[in-house]
DNA sequence: CCGAACTTAAACATTT
DNA sequence: TAAATGTTTAAGTTCG
């Protein structure tokens, strides 16, 4: 356990990663992917010297070698480590590379480390006793503090900057500051790996240390992994693997693959670890991450961090950390040289920080400076001369993909199968830690690693942030993921897996079984579909035009469901306004006042509406329903003549909630009286005052809500007075005001229909002028029709008559609503029934889960033609909608512009059709305001509707 | 309580 | 043959 725990420790703070890195060493050229970065992080795959120290300073020797590695350029860097990988306090260790590696062709690595896991430890014992005072730093700071897992990255970061301070005063000072100017004269040297300019990478990585995963690279990344596995994470400092065997190749011995491996003992060891290796480890050849090797005569160390400490481990003093033991010569500094990766450079730099300065390809560099590693740099400290072997330069020669790890094996490879062997089983024995990490032994060795089984991780090796399981369901999961990172031919599953870990890391640490999911969801759910076949498998892509329709329902819904709470709301105020402000009412007001039946009625209104509504277009009663709501708009144009700075969106939301409110309340009063025929138009005719009231009362709800209550009041009763005293003149006027048809308003419309988001966006998008009122008669002409305004007699008494009766059920209702329109669907769909309908279909369609069902099918082309005519026009609608709000939607991925491709309900409208279709949508968002309003009216439209009553009377 | 949406498993088929 | 990949079905969970 201990040994485990402190490996791992040592090596991932995090722990998560460690293990993998554990495992597997290879030697990465340091990447600047913020994904390695994350992952990588240091590790220094030796430190685990471990068990020793666990406990004590782990924070100076951790903090130290982290800040003062990557402080020069890395500080950030090593910050994103820290933060992206699992840092741990330390911020040494992270082996998260696994994590990273998310792809098939990681898997082996994965899988190399769940197996080996127990011959990394070994190795990793090795390292530790050979270089003691490296893990033990690590270990002591990790073992201790964190005890887990995650110490939150910032305080990594700081640590690690703390550290600095500490201890630093040797390594941060020189090696920084050298560092920088140094490096640069050795770039060229240095090691190119390819990656992008440091700075950039890794102020981003610093930046996010949290979003590592999301990061914009990974997605390059990951495509990149497709062509090459490995690839991907090259950008990133990701180290790299290679098996062990190459390493044999080099040099002596066996090298003790170990990362953790420390102290002189490795050195002694040498010569035993032989045997060690005969212990071998689990077969294969484990391959080992690293970033880069040091090949030492007796031994070598991987290195699995970005900062690894070189000096004399001092027993005494545990505040040293050490990562490479040379051995008790007084010659060698307890901290004789640091290696480090210079994000500001991309490569590696050897720090000399020893009075006694290094030979560097047999240049002797004094104390304080720092000078790049290249490939197969010697160095020599002391009496040891070592190595410093750069896997990826090997592999770069190759281009090798990542994943060809025999590529870069080639070079590398070589001797470790013993070596692997040996230790690998020392650290077995150390390492219990991963619950489950069972899986060992499998070969890797050349062809095919067998796949080594998931490593379990430990809660503690787990971040935080990623312990808990998005919420996202997997539909918008899979959705984000293929935006982000197919490629025009799609993307594999093997490459989807690996997106969904970089977006959302849970998934790199959770047991196996999501994929299952993601297949399902691939295979059921509609928005996914098949691009082109490649290999094994299909490359998946997304159906953007499902899932624009998808979304479109779902935006529909939720405005629908926003309109009802709107309305809902606006109602109370409402029936408050109405109380205070017609105050002659009160009596009847507490009559009204009666709350209790509302529920009853609701459904029973909604049904009313619907059949009245049915019973309109039956019988063509629009005229009336024109009238009135041309009545209606016009007066609700005057009662907001004075905008009081609102802006036009403003005020057409308010116009519509209001008109919705007042038909709603209208209507349902009438139907609690036993009113038949059009309320509205009755009330119109017979009390055009009372109506003005209801209009005004409705404006200032309207006002207040879609304010939010900044402006209470909109229109001046008084002035409602005046104004209803006019509008019973004028009556005749508001037909002219209606005549004009189509404008385009859309905006307007919009705004009025649904003033939600979309709406407002769009609005913003129309030019701010005068506020049209002409857009409101547009859209209330139709819908009213179908809707609100029943015409007046005749159907109603009938249809009252059934809303009564109907049992209430808002589903129910539905059907009851299909039965009434039945009747009237020739007309429009725009009923409430259509409401209804487009609703189920919305869900359908919103069911973006169509997975199980496969609704997803039905959604599309049933959904719309359930939805009657209204439906597929609130879709086409929607799409203008879509565009206009696109900008606006936070959610750009899911948003999509239909742009290429219609569906044939889309592509049935044209563009003015579109805005027609956007106004009927509207209407119908109206409509289902209003029918929300009705389902929801309750006792407080008594109150309403006793004074439309009696006005009416 | 019901149903839709979604998740999770599992069985099985297909492909490499 | 083993794995990966896809498909399908079913059961369980959550939520409105």
């Amino acid at each position: 356990m201990d040994r485990e725990m402190a490996i791992v420790e040592s090596s991932n703070h995090l722990g998560a990663s460690s293990p993998a890195t554990d495992t597997q060493i290879t030697m990465n050229p340091p990447l600047i992917n913020e994904h390695e970065v994350k992952g990588t992080t240091e590790s220094i795959t030796g430190s685990s010297g471990n068990e020793i120290p666990m406990e004590a300073e782990q924070a100076n020797s951790p903090h130290i070698e982290t800040g003062e590695e990557l402080s020069k350029s890395p500080d950030i860097s090593v910050e994103k480590e820290i933060e992206n990988t699992i840092t741990d306090d330390n911020g040494n260790l992270k082996l998260e590379l696994p994590d990273n590696l998310d792809n098939a062709d990681f898997s082996k690595l994965l899988e190399f480390d769940a197996k080996n896991d127990e011959a990394l430890f070994n190795s990793n014992e090795l390292l530790s006793q050979t270089m003691n005072t490296v893990n033990e730093i690590n270990i002591e700071g990790i073992s201790d503090d964190h005890n887990e897992e995650v110490t939150p990255r910032n305080n990594i970061s700081i640590e690690a900057v703390i550290s600095h301070d500490d201890e630093k005063e040797k390594t941060q000072d020189n090696s920084g500051a050298v560092k920088v100017e140094e490096i640069k004269g050795f770039e060229e040297t240095g090691i190119k790996t390819a990656q992008p300019t440091t700075d950039a990478i890794y102020t981003e990585k610093n930046e996010s240390p949290a979003e590592e995963d999301d990061d914009d690279d990974t997605p390059s990344t990951i495509i990149i992994e497709k062509n090459n596995p490995l690839h991907t994470r090259n950008n990133s400092i990701t180290p790299i693997m290679f098996q062990q065997h190459e390493l044999l190749t080099q040099p002596s011995q066996h090298s003790v693959t170990e990362n953790n491996s420390t102290d002189a003992e490795t050195f002694e060891r040498k010569p035993s670890e032989p045997s060690n290796e005969s212990l071998s480890l689990p077969n294969e050849q484990p391959t080992i991450f690293a970033y880069a090797r040091l090949d030492f005569q007796s031994f070598t160390f991987y290195v699995q961090t970005l900062h690894a400490i070189i000096g004399r481990r001092s027993e005494n003093d545990f505040s040293h950390k050490v990562d490479v033991n040379l051995g008790p010569s007084k010659s060698i500094s307890r901290r004789h040289a640091q290696i480090f990766y210079n994000f500001g450079t991309g490569r590696f730099e050897l720090s000399i920080i020893g009075k006694n300065g290094a030979f560097v390809d047999d240049i002797f560099v004094e104390k304080g400076n720092t000078v790049p590693l290249r490939n197969r740099t010697k160095i020599q400290i002391g009496q040891i001369p070592f190595q410093f072997i750069l896997p990826e330069q090997e592999r770069n020669e190759d281009s090798k993909s990542p994943e060809n790890p025999e590529v870069t094996e080639s070079e590398i490879k070589i001797k470790d199968l013993k070596k692997n062997e040996l230790k690998p089983k020392k650290k077995v024995s150390t390492v219990t830690k991963p619950k489950k990490p069972q899986a060992k032994a499998p070969v890797k060795k050349d062809k095919k690693p067998p796949k080594l089984p998931k490593k379990v991780y430990t809660l503690e090796e787990i971040p935080l942030e990623y312990r808990t399981k998005p919420t996202i369901s997997y539909s918008a999961m899979l959705t984000t993921c293929i935006r982000k990172y197919s490629t025009a031919k799609g993307m594999s599953l093997s490459e989807i897996y690996a997106g969904i870990r970089e977006l959302f890391p849970y998934y790199k640490y959770c047991a196996d079984g999501w994929q299952s999911s993601v297949r399902h969801n691939l295979s059921l759910n509609k928005s996914f579909r098949k691009v082109s076949k490649e290999g094994k498998g299909w490359l998946w892509g997304l159906d953007e035009e499902y899932i624009t329709e998808r979304e479109r329902q779902k935006k529909k819904q939720s405005e629908m469901a926003i309109a009802k709470a709107h309305a809902a709301q606006l109602k109370l105020e409402q029936q408050q306004h109405r109380q205070q402000q017609v105050p002659s009412q009160k009596g009847k007001k507490d009559i009204v006042s009666q709350k209790s039946p509302v529920y009853a009625r609701k459904q029973n209104i909604s049904q009313t509406l619907a059949a009245n509504r049915a019973a309109s277009n039956k019988k063509n009663t629009a005229s009336d329903n024109q009238r009135t709501m041309k009545y209606l708009q016009e007066q609700l144009v005057i009662l907001t003549r004075d905008r009081k700075g609102l802006s036009k969106q403003v005020i057409a939301a308010i116009l519509t909630q209001a008109l919705a409110m007042t038909i709603n309340q209208v209507t349902q009063a009438a139907k609690n009286k036993g009113i038949t025929g059009n309320p509205l138009t009755a009330l119109m005719d017979k009390n055009p005052q009372h109506l003005n009231l209801i209009l005004a009362a409705a404006v200032n709800a309207a006002t207040a809500k879609v304010t939010k209550g900044e402006v209470k009041q909109l229109v001046n009763p008084e002035t409602t007075a005046a104004l209803a005293a006019k509008a019973q003149n004028s009556k005749p006027i508001t037909q002219p005001i209606v005549q004009t048809p189509n404008v385009p308003d859309r905006p307007i419309t919009q705004s009025s229909a649904s003033a939600s988001s979309h709406n407002i966006n769009y609005m913003h998008d129309k030019p701010p002028g005068p506020f049209d009122p002409s857009s409101l008669s547009r859209f209330f002409q139709p819908r009213q029709n179908a809707r609100v305004a029943s015409p007046a007699a005749a159907p109603v008494p009938v249809t009252v008559a059934q809303s009564v009766d109907i049992p209430p059920k808002p589903k129910p209702t539905l059907n009851s609503g299909g039965e009434s329109e039945s009747g009237s669907s020739s007309s429009t769909a725009s009923s409430s029934e259509s409401e209804s309908d487009s609703d189920s279909g919305s869900d359908d369609g919103s069911g973006s889960g169509s997975d199980a069902s496969g609704d997803g099918s039905s959604t599309s082309s049933g959904s719309e033609s359930e939805s009657d005519s209204g439906s597929e026009i609130d879709e086409k609608e929607d799409k203008g909608q879509s565009e206009d709000v696109k900008h606006n939607d936070t959610e750009d991925d899911v948003i999509h512009n239909n742009n290429g491709s219609s569906n044939g309900h889309d592509t049935l409208e044209t563009d003015e059709e579109g805005h027609d279709s956007k106004r009927q949508k509207i209407v119908e968002e109206i409509d289902s305001v209003n029918i929300a309003d009705e389902e929801k009216i309750g006792g407080t439209d008594n109150n309403i509707n006793i004074a439309i009553n009696s006005s009416i009377k």
